[in-house]
Order: C-alpha cells, then structure tokens, then sequence
RNA sequence: GGCGUCGUACCCAAGUGGCUUAAGGGAGCAGUCUGCAAAACUGCCAUUCAUCAGUUCGAAUCUGAUCGACGCCUCCA
C-alpha cells in the first residue's frame, strides 16, 4: 500500500508525509472570521480540511487539530477603503462586536455538522489570547524586527532573508496599492502590522492595553501565536485557502520563525476557490450562497458534501445548480444502490482476498493526495461487481464512507411488504383485481391513490407485485 | 505591471511519459421487462485530451509559442 503524500506548498510537489512525533498528527486550520455566515465557498476548505483528516485517521494517526475563530475585526482606516468587517457586522445588526462574534460562530459550526465535517480538537478565539499574541509581538521587538509608526507596530520584512518563500514572492514586481490606499510609513511594500492602534478619539468595541498603546491585534499575529501554543514552535500542518499563501501565510511564517528560529510548519496544504461563472464568490460582493440557501431550494447538505467530492480539491470548482443536481442524482443513485445491496439478507462475508484488494485500491487513492474522485469511482466498481456478495460489500461501502462522509452506513434496506398501512395493502389488492379484469384505468387510479399515501408498487413477473415506501 | 493556476466527451471529472487507441458520475439514446408506468438490468455515448510546433522508439502527460478562463498582489476559504 502507498504511504501518504501531501502536495506541500512549500516544496510545490507532493512529499511522502512524516509526522514530527511517530503516530500523532499536529496540524492547524485557518478558520472563519465571524462578522457573517459562511458561504458555500468558504465552506468547501472546511470540507477539504476534513477529508485531510479523515484520511490521517484512516492511516491510524492520532490527529490533533487546532482551529482559530477570529472574533476580532483587523482592517480599519479613515477612508471607507478598508472596514472592520466586525466592527460593520455589529453597526449591521445594532449588537455588540462580541454578539455578532457568538452568534456567527454557532452559526458556523452549525454549518460544518450539518456538512458532517468532524470538529477539531480545539476551537480557539483570537479575542482569548490577546496576552500570547502581545508576548509574540515582544519577542519580535526584541529581536529588531518591529518599527512604530503613527498608526501601528509593523513587521520589517527586509530583515528576514527568506521572507515569502512560501509563495515565491517576487517582491519588486508586486504593486503596492495596486487595489487599495496603502499607508505611506511603511518601510517595504510587504511589511504588515503586527500591533495596530485605536484611532485617536474614537473608542472601539475591542481594544486592549500593550506595551505601544491602546489597540489590537495586527491581521495574521493570532494565528501564529494560537498554533504555537497549542502544537509548538515547528508542527507538522498548517492549511487554508490559496488566498492565503502570498500574504496572511506568509507573514505567520515571518513571526514565527523570526521569533523562535526554527521552522514553522514542515506541511502546507492548500485548498482551491470553489467559483461561480464569473468568478470566486464573496461575501463582499453582495448576494452569496449559504447552506441554509441550498436547503430552502430542496437540497441536502450532503447533496453538496457529494457535489465537493466530485473534484480534488487543488483544483477550482465551478458551482451551478445543473452540476449541484448532477451531484444530487448521483448521490440518490448510490443510495438507492446501497439500500438494494441492503435488502439482500442471506449473505455472509465470503471473499476476503478481494475485498483486501479493493481496500487497497482505496487506500492508494486517498493516500495520493487525496484523491477521492478516483477513491470514488472504486466505490462504485466495488458495488457493481459480481465477485463481492452484499455483506462484502457493505463492509467496504462503511470502510470508504470513514473517508467520504456520506452517511452511507445510514441508508435504510428498501422495506419491502414491510409495516404497510391496512389501507394500502387493500388498494394494492383491489389494483390486482382491476388488473386481472383488465381494468386498467381503475388499477391505475389506485396506483395513483396509494402514491399518494406515500407508497409505490413495484410489478413482479406472474402478476404479482411489491409494495414499498416511496423514496422521496 | 508582476506572480501563479488551469483548459480532457453534452455537463462534472480521474489520469501527468508505455498497464489507458483516456476511469468514474450526471444527462441522453436504444433494448430487456411491463397493459402502461416506475424501478432494475444490458448496450451505446472522446482514434481523442484548447491550438500549433518540437523532444522521444513512444505524449493527454515533457518543452516552446499562441489562444482562452481564472486567482493573488486589500481583508478574503
């Protein structure tokens, strides 16, 4: 069987995947800020997240998984360019900063369990480590690579020679203020605010006392502070969305190894833009999809967990509502698949050799950078063939799901001639007589009244018949 | 302007040098079954991988050019 490997950003290739500690993963998320709901594409890193590790717990690593809540608003300024995104939630709704916080963040994990993305070991709030993200930003100090201007403790990114290897940054050619206003103290184009200060005469709903004034926290502090101390100074994975590369990841690099001198994270894993036709969705936009939008128009939340699966997730995903119903109709399909494979009792487990063999052709997909697209399609040999009988096969349809999160192991048996209501059996018997006297618009009649009761036949040779509960 | 990603059938998509003259799913079509329908089952559905040129015994897979789509250089998944 493969070993796992990882496409790391770092390296931009895939690397067999070597955890620091033998047997134990230590890994973080970059997580939601929450001044709204997410969207289903901010959801979808979520989602890859997931199968990352679901498919370490499949490779029997024990995984400790770390994600931050950012509470606090970071980018304010005097011109309507830049907004704390917070601090506009709150003026939104006429709640405190800390309500809008609270109610997002159930929000949020509500969406995740709906999309049955397993929570992390720890959720951790930026606004509950100020004193972390303020002693990271000493060490900084201490080290020379801060400068004070009049609006904050900025980072000096000259004094680190590797800066922005993650994302190979070719710093000449980037455009400061290429799309926004730029503060004009600082030093170098990449230099990031580490500390910022309130405004002067203006309270804001969060702020806190530092050794530099009154303020808060600079926009990627939280996350390098927060990792550190829940998985130490060099831990095994760190993900996000692509977006982060060239900035917010970057800059965590920057503290982190500036501060203690050693790597920061040996894997970098990073999930693409799910996008519309024309272009990535975003909250700023206006009009987004939620989940919640997707259940109103008569979707599951799996409906869209099946519809993620259906790409590997370096690569962009288009969202419409054809590919969402394409996505739908295999899904049902499976099912019904499953729940077939389920009726047929008299089975036992048989085959042992090819069910290892199918195990493993799994296991090689998923354990290649996670393909589930291909583990996907063996899913699908696995409930086609005629080599496995049906306990073989749902042993390795639960096996998979672990990785899929399909809830597959909860497809029911088709139930057949099972607890019918009196009143349909009846119907269905008066259709076979209308039948047998050749009765036709009579038997279809009653076929239509026992739809709507919520049960359908199903016509066997001879005449006879099946009667079962409507799918829907 | 710089950096980067991508372009496989009607749609989604795997495959990144020979096992593949290209998995799987959706849609569609045809057939079996049926009074009809539903379901199920069977079969069909890219000699071709944006285009052009090159490297190679051999390319969807490597190189170059062209065209097209997109992302990042504000916060953003």
């Amino acid at each position: 069987m493969k070993k796992l490997t990882l496409f790391n950003t770092l390296s931009r290739s895939k690397e067999v995947f070597e955890p620091i500690e033998p047997g134990i993963v230590k890994m973080y998320c970059c997580g939601p800020t929450v001044y709204n709901y997410a969207h289903i594409g901010n959801l979808r890193s979520y989602f890859f997240e997931d199968i990352l590790k679901r498919v370490l717990l499949f490779n029997d690593y024990k995984v400790n998984h770390v994600m931050n809540i950012t509470d606090v608003g970071h980018l304010v300024s005097d011109e309507d360019e830049g907004e704390d995104k917070m601090e506009k939630g709150s003026a939104r709704e006429g709640k405190t900063v800390w309500e809008i916080a609270e109610y997002y963040t159930e929000a949020f994990k509500n969406d995740i369990a709906q999309l049955n993305i397993l929570p992390p070991t720890i959720y951790c709030k930026a606004t509950d480590y100020i004193n972390e993200q303020i002693d990271l930003v000493k060490c900084l100090e201490a080290k020379g690579y801060t400068y004070t201007t009049s609006d904050g403790v900025y980072f000096d990114t000259l004094k680190l020679s590797d800066y922005g290897k993650l994302a190979r940054l070719d710093i000449e050619g980037l455009e400061e203020g290429r799309r926004i206003e730029f503060s004009d103290e600082k030093k170098h184009k990449t230099d990031f605010a580490l500390w910022k200060f309130s405004p002067k005469g203006q309270k804001r709903q969060m702020e806190w006392d530092s050794p530099w004034g009154i303020g808060f926290p600079g926009w990627h502090i939280e996350c390098s502070a927060m990792s550190i101390k829940f998985l130490g100074k060099t831990f095994d994975i760190h993900c996000g969305g692509v977006d982060h590369i060239p900035i917010h990841h970057t800059n965590e690099i920057a503290q982190s190894e500036a501060c203690y001198g050693v790597k920061f994270v040996n894997y970098w894993l990073h999930g693409e833009f799910l996008i519309e036709e024309k272009g990535k969705m975003s909250k700023s936009a206006g009009g987004f999809l939620r989940i919640q939008t997707l259940i109103d128009k008569g979707y599951s939340p799996l409906d869209y967990r099946f519809f993620l699966l259906m790409t590997h997730y370096r690569k962009k995903i288009k969202f419409s509502f054809e590919n969402l119903d394409a996505a739908r109709n295999g899904y049902n399909n499976l099912k019904s698949k499953i729940a077939e494979i389920k009726s047929d009792k008299n089975n036992k487990p048989d085959n042992e050799e090819l069910v290892d063999k199918y195990r493993g052709e799994f296991f090689d997909c998923i354990n290649d950078d996670l393909n589930v697209t291909e583990a996907l399609a063996v899913l699908w040999d696995v409930l086609k063939t005629e080599d496995l009988n049906p306990a073989d096969k749902l042993f390795l349809t639960e096996e998979f799901d672990k990785i899929f999160g399909l809830d597959l192991d909860k497809v029911e048996a088709l139930e057949i001639n099972v607890t019918i209501p009196p009143d349909i059996v009846e119907l269905a018997k008066k259709r076979k007589e209308a039948k047998l006297n050749k009765d036709f618009k009579l038997a279809d009649e009653y076929r239509n009244q026992i739809k709507e009761k919520g049960y359908d036949i199903l016509d066997i040779k001879g005449g006879e018949y099946q009667i079962i509960k409507n799918k829907e």
